[in-house]
DNA sequence: GTCTATAATGAGATAGAC
DNA sequence: GTCTATCTCATTATAGAC
């Protein structure tokens, strides 16, 4: 764990939710401790039981937050009024510097849900919410159409630039193992991560 | 849980390490009960102690086992006399084909290692057998100076085929949410991803 | 709202009979 | 080798003083 934020600027409910977010992003649900998150927070245990009940609604609050704002990185770049191309280099940027202030998220909601799928209601996010992918692929087969991107499948297309940009970040304690290399090193490569995927797409879309 | 195996036909240590396996790779370390292991296994929970001695042990046998089997994949295909084009295509089908088995083993590795960075020593892999990454970096050097594939940086042409072929499994409940697809179209989507990511990498790497 | 003390429970581990 | 019963401890949660 990173050092008590010193945080005495906020009032005990927000140093609660952020000592909490740092803990269970890193632990999860089982492995995170309300001692640790106390401490980390600078309070008393008993505090966060006062401000939010139990451990799970602790755990809830932070979950649901953190999917959202997985979601709104999303959904904000789908909405934008850009090129395809445009997008996706806005995909890769956007998510990379996510990961570089956040390692953490990703791994978090994918860990939580894989866990305890039946936490997690089919309607995670309401109708009304939802990424509009419709949109979103009518547009990639649009400039297919127009020759101006070479043909693929826009959810396969959109899946290719995610796990580019996402899993070199998330993987990056496995793959220094794997590798031999170390933290240095594998920090150099990752400074570089987003360039060289903005040239692969463009090589792989160019229409020859 | 999935049900108990029906592994009767295997001796007690074998039927423990199976179940153990299970409930490792979805629970994680911290979420795994040793009653759950006993109860899959279908043995009575001492006897996972008279075995394997305590529940970090016997995390321990399933931890390396599995970090092993991660490597063996990846050092086969980079060991084979193959053309670098023949190469990643085999890293997707070989990676893909893992993931349909045992669609935890990756996540299960990347997350312990997350939340417990000092159990693992810094050499997890003995120097003799870490991936001989020179050897393939040299080879790829070699095919893009001959003008056979486009010029990318060796280790992000690897990760990008890495993160392309694992992240759409790993991500799979995240996605479902964040798409609001179901199970069964996520699926199908899987199913065609092999061919999808072959056909995007061999666009990428086409010399113009 | 915040603290100390403590209750209640869950889970890993062991003893000892068979 | 396998079982039942039990010990021990860590952790969540609450009671009650201030």
């Amino acid at each position: 764990m990173d050092k008590p934020n010193s945080q005495e600027q906020f009032d005990t409910e927000t140093r609660i939710l952020r000592a909490a977010r740092q803990v269970f992003f890193k632990q999860g649900m089982a492995g995170a401790r309300m001692q640790d998150i106390a401490d980390q927070a600078g309070v008393n245990k008993a505090l966060l039981h006062y401000y939010f009940r139990s451990k799970d609604k602790l755990f809830q609050t932070i979950f649901t937050q953190a999917f959202q704002t997985m979601l709104e990185s999303f959904k904000a770049i789908i909405a934008s009024p850009m090129s395809i191309t445009e997008k996706l280099e806005s995909f890769i940027h956007v998510y990379i510097s996510n990961m570089r202030l956040n390692p953490y998220l990703p791994l978090f909601i994918i860990t939580e849900i894989n866990k305890r799928p039946e936490v997690f209601p089919r309607q995670l996010v309401p109708e009304h919410q939802q990424v509009d992918l419709k949109k979103l692929f009518a547009q990639i087969q649009k400039e297919i159409a127009e020759g101006r991107i070479a043909p693929f499948q826009p959810m396969h297309l959109i899946m290719n630039v995610l796990g580019m940009s996402i899993f070199s970040f998330i993987a990056k304690p496995m793959m220094i193992h794997m590798l031999g290399v170390n933290e240095k090193q594998y920090e150099h490569f990752l400074n570089e991560r987003e360039a060289q995927i903005i040239a692969f797409v463009r090589s792989a879309l160019k229409t020859s």
